[in-house]
RNA sequence: GCCGGAGUGGCGGAAUCGGCAGACGCAAACGACUCAAAAUCGUUCGGGUGAUCCCCGUGUGGGUUCGACUCCCACCUCCGGCACCA
């Protein structure tokens, strides 16, 4: 026997001898094809945690794959350093924000290097560092040069826990909760930045130059969420308006995207913040008005009570004009129209909209029917309408358009109509808003602006960049921003006058970083120290031009519209700003699935006592394993005894699952009390118990988490790279399993044995061995090859295991030929990006040149994958009768013959009419019979 | 409610221009080796009480087809997103 694989010595000695090499050094070179590979960079929490590994190590193997495919490839590595919970951290702990993240950042760059992945650390890029932000601001400033940066009162939603403003991508589902710490978001009222997002809602929906996942694409479609209509101008009654009002102030336009309803507009609804009902509304209904805004408003921040979705709404008093038949019909306001979607205003047609048909059922108003269908007609024309119609058929009651078919045809030519009478155009609206990038917090990148009481708002000049974060700033306890606290930071001079004047306090959101990093990794903290303008670029305009834009992307999605959007906002951006000339920044992107925590049964504790109240207080313990049923006293409950499953335990009690129903017990236990555990003789402690866990996202408070250090101490980072890319489809993910890792080590050990152990015996060659196991090298070149490319990680790992399987038969037979060696140089290549360490360290032992990993990748010959013979399926009536084995070039006519002549397909062909003989090429034979 | 995705052995999963369902593993059982255990190696492993034969079987019910996990229709369950968006 030779040695055994020990990856805790080869992996940290490789890791070592590549960084000294510089063998990821990723270097412009224009004779080389480039490859930008990414992968998302972690947030510097404080340990590395499996999802990283999960993330990034498939990653690297298709990075490596391309390098040995002879690209130069890019593969870099970062921290998105600012954030949150170094605040909390600083509140909680008395630690700097600062130092919390860059001593984080020190654990996770040490932690990174044991994936064995080829990050080049070189070009690492930290975003809180005032290298890296300078240019996060520089940006700012751009943007709002170009008029794509604007500051605007605007009620915008907040979470009072975190104390900040969030973008509307922060806030979470029907709740409206803040996706950090789930605290209910309220509106607030406050003057902030925004990023004008909008202005690319047309070019963010077209993905025709990106190979972007369906669902991504679909999610990022949605949230942008396109509707196509008109814009229609009704008109306020005149006697309706205030004396001195101006003329476009009876000008009431609404957006619909049914224009061939209009003859079916009974009313029109007002948002309440609209600020024509505060001029419109007659005295008579000034009050209820009044009351019905003021509520409106307090329902906004208190939360409008979920479930009810009863329609509310007053009456104003006044009138408008149907522009297409003249009616008059009443001008409501409602809360079920939005004053932040199209304009503000709309109008109601009760038959043929679900909202503005329970509007009208409730308050009574008309219901004409203005789009008839057969069915409608069928049934008698029920009046009044049953439920409302939104759906296909024929206008009527409309005038000269009655006939036409709607919306198809009615959409356009009403649209057409309206626009040649000046009552009307197409128009198009979005649900997407503008990004809000304000947060009231410390540890951001500061907004570069100045206020002046002379002046107004000043952009600092982009030769005082960076507008630095005062390293001594107290963190409040209150949680509040310690920049409005700071008075160095606060008070500056105004760059225009040189008046005194004040700085923004806000910090940019954190996405404002990750919307630039992938080109930050290109030289990192660009020209840091030296004094910079406008009309410099943040990179070398040399490493841009050769790397840019990413080619592959990998991340979670669960960033599909905040991050994923953000940053190919900015990319347009920037190119019409004159710095990049690319439309897209990642030109294909895959997300990987969550690993999720392993589930576990919990012992089943059989405890006797006393009843304390409500509590089981226990005298005596015993746990047995749950999956032991032969053990189990019976489940229940008496006076004196408590069985069942633990389900949670603390340092003093356990809850006990004593039923199938799910019925919870708790039992008090004293710290003393020792546990009988059968098998084990010494009396065990409360904390020996296993207790229950559920499939759920893995997270320290529900003690289900996996640590990738201690995996790689176990087992070495190649296996747990290996495992994670076998054990889930990729973009799936799913509970981790912990025993399925043997399954890795069990082979890894094969694939060290065939190459360090020799045979028993040597055997002479065999031709039809040899032949055999070259088909098998070409046809794990094939699929290895293609699965990379397809992030198919499970299925690859599986096909290098049967070739593992097919040199282990060979072995014995073949072991020492040239033929055994091509095949087994041809494993350690493929395994080269999946288990680096190994392969290199197995590449060596067999005295191949350094590196492994600068070798060409295998190429497979179609010709080597052909066999001479082949078994095929026959059919009959559908089912598998027998099988026949044919030549691999046998013609129809001979593998017909073959099929009908097998003995068990005869027995069912016998006696009855064959009525034909189908041959699928060389896949099956059906042959049918009656 | 609307828009997506997914349902395959005890488990993770494989196979979709329609062609042998369950590749590759985990778990389990048996055997070899061992004083013994572990490790390793070998065998079995969807169900129908053995079988190379037969029947059933890819969430449910229909349909198309010589042939359906795959295509069509109607449902069910779970997951994700959106949610008065006019």
């Amino acid at each position: 026997m030779s040695r055994p694989y020990r990856p805790q010595e080869i992996e940290p000695k490789w890791q070592q001898r590549w960084e000294t090499d510089g063998l990821y050094r990723s270097v412009m070179d224009p004779a080389k094809p480039k490859f930008y590979a990414l992968t998302m960079l972690p947030y510097p929490s404080g340990d590395l945690h499996i999802g990283h590994w999960y993330a990034m190590t498939p990653s690297d193997a298709r990075a490596r794959f391309k390098r040995m495919q002879g690209y130069n490839v890019l593969f870099p590595m970062g921290f998105d350093a600012f954030g949150l919970p170094a605040e909390n951290a600083a509140i909680q702990r008395g630690i700097h924000p600062g130092k919390w993240t860059m001593d984080n950042i020190v654990n996770m760059r040490r932690q990174l290097r044991t994936m064995g992945a080829m990050f080049d650390w070189q070009r690492e890029a930290v975003s809180c560092l005032p290298g890296y932000y300078r240019w996060t601001q520089w940006f700012f400033l751009k943007l709002y040069e170009m008029g794509l940066a604007y500051r605007k009162q605007a009620p915008v939603d907040y979470c009072p826990s975190c104390k900040t403003t969030l973008a509307r991508e922060q806030v979470i589902g029907e709740e409206h909760i803040c996706e950090r710490c789930g605290t209910p978001v309220i509106k607030k009222d406050l003057e902030q930045w925004f990023f004008r997002i909008t202005k690319y809602a047309d070019e963010l929906l077209d993905f025709s130059r990106i190979d972007w996942p369906e669902k991504i694409r679909l999610l990022q479609t949605n949230w942008i969420g396109r509707s196509e209509g008109a814009e229609v101008t009704f008109t306020i009654a005149p006697e309706d308006l205030p004396a001195d009002a101006a003329p476009e102030e009876g000008r009431l336009v609404v957006f619909t995207t049914r224009p061939d309803t209009l003859w079916g507009a009974t009313f029109m609804v007002l948002a309440p913040e609209h600020p024509l009902v505060e001029r419109i509304t007659k005295p008579e209904h000034r009050q209820a008005v009044e009351a019905y805004k003021w509520q409106a408003a307090r329902q906004n921040e208190i939360e409008r009570l979920a479930t009810d979705k009863e329609k509310t709404g007053v009456f104003t008093g006044a009138m408008a004009i149907n522009p297409v038949n003249g009616k008059r019909i009443p001008v409501w306001t409602a809360d079920y129209v939005m004053m932040t979607y199209g304009t503000g205003a709309i109008m109601g047609v009760p038959a043929h909209d679900e909202r503005d048909f329970a509007f009208a059922a409730k308050f009574g108003l008309p219901i004409p029917v203005v789009i008839e269908t057969d069915e409608w007609i069928a049934e008698g024309r029920p009046f009044p309408l049953p439920h409302p119609y939104p759906g296909e058929g024929r206008m009527i009651n409309s005038g000269p358009f009655d006939g036409t078919p709607a919306p198809h045809l009615a959409v356009e030519q009403v649209t057409a109509w309206l626009a040649a009478q000046g009552r009307g155009k197409a128009a198009v609206n979005y649900r997407l808003r503008d990004w809000l990038i304000s947060r009231q917090r410390y540890w951001g990148a500061p907004i570069p602006m100045i206020y002046c009481d002379h002046c107004g708002i000043v952009p600092v000049p982009y030769e005082q960049l960076p507008v630095l974060l005062p390293p001594d700033a107290e963190i409040p306890k209150t949680g509040e921003n310690a920049l409005l606290y700071h008075e160095g930071f606060l008070h500056t001079t105004c760059p225009q006058c040189g008046g005194p004047a004040r700085r923004e306090t806000d910090t940019m959101d954190t996405f404002m970083c990750s919307s630039w990093y992938q080109y930050a990794y290109l030289s990192p903290y660009y020209r840091e120290g030296e004094p910079v303008t406008g009309d410099d670029t943040p990179w070398d305009p040399a490493e841009l031009a050769y790397w840019a834009p990413v080619d592959t992307y990998t991340g979670g999605a669960e960033h599909a519209v905040m991050h994923l959007l953000y940053t190919r906002f900015f990319t347009k951006a920037l190119r019409d700003g004159g710095l990049l000339n690319f439309d897209e920044p990642m030109l294909q992107y895959r997300y990987q699935g969550t690993i999720l925590g392993e589930p576990r049964k919990g012992d089943v504790a059989e405890v006797t006592g006393a009843w304390e109240g409500s509590a089981f207080k226990a005298a005596e313990i015993t746990a047995y394993p749950f999956d032991r049923p032969d053990l189990w006293p019976a489940m229940g409950q008496s006076a004196t005894r408590v069985c069942g499953e633990v389900m949670a335990r603390d340092e003093v009690s356990l809850q006990v699952r004593v039923d199938e129903a799910g019925t919870l017990v708790v039992v008090h236990v004293s710290e003393e009390l020792p546990v009988h555990i059968p098998g084990k003789e010494r009396p065990g402690q409360l904390t020996d118990i296993l207790y229950h866990l559920e499939v759920e996202k893995m997270s320290k408070s529900k003690k289900n988490v996996v640590a990738p250090d201690a995996l790689v101490e176990a087992y070495g980072a190649d296996v747990v790279r290996a495992y994670l890319m076998f054990g889930w489809r990729w973009e799936m993910g799913g509970p981790w399993d912990s025993k399925g890792i043997e399954g890795i080590v069990r082979w890894i050990n094969r694939v060290w044995s065939l190459v360090t152990d020799a045979p028993r015996h040597r055997a002479a060659p065999d031709a039809g061995a040899e032949r055999e196991l070259l088909r098998a090298m070409h046809s794990a070149i094939k699929a290895v090859t293609q699965d990379l490319e397809n992030f198919s990680f499970n299925t690859l790992i599986a096909r290098l295991m049967e070739y593992t399987n097919a040199l282990s038969k060979a072995k014995e037979a073949g072991w020492g030929t040239p033929t055994w060696d091509t095949a087994l140089t041809h494993l350690l290549l493929l395994l080269a990006p999946i288990t680096p360490h190994l392969a290199e360290e197995l590449w060596e032992s067999l005295g191949k040149p350094y590196s492994i990993h600068l070798q060409p990748w295998p190429t497979w010959d179609e010709a080597m994958l052909a066999v001479a013979e082949l078994e095929i399926p026959v059919q009959v009536n559908g089912k598998v009768r027998g099988k026949v084995v044919v030549a691999a070039d046998a013609d129809e006519a001979t593998i017909k013959a073959a099929a009908l002549a097998e003995p068990n397909v005869r027995r069912y062909v016998e006696g009855r009419q064959l009525v034909k003989v189908i041959v699928a090429g060389l896949k099956l034979v059906s042959v049918v019979v009656k």
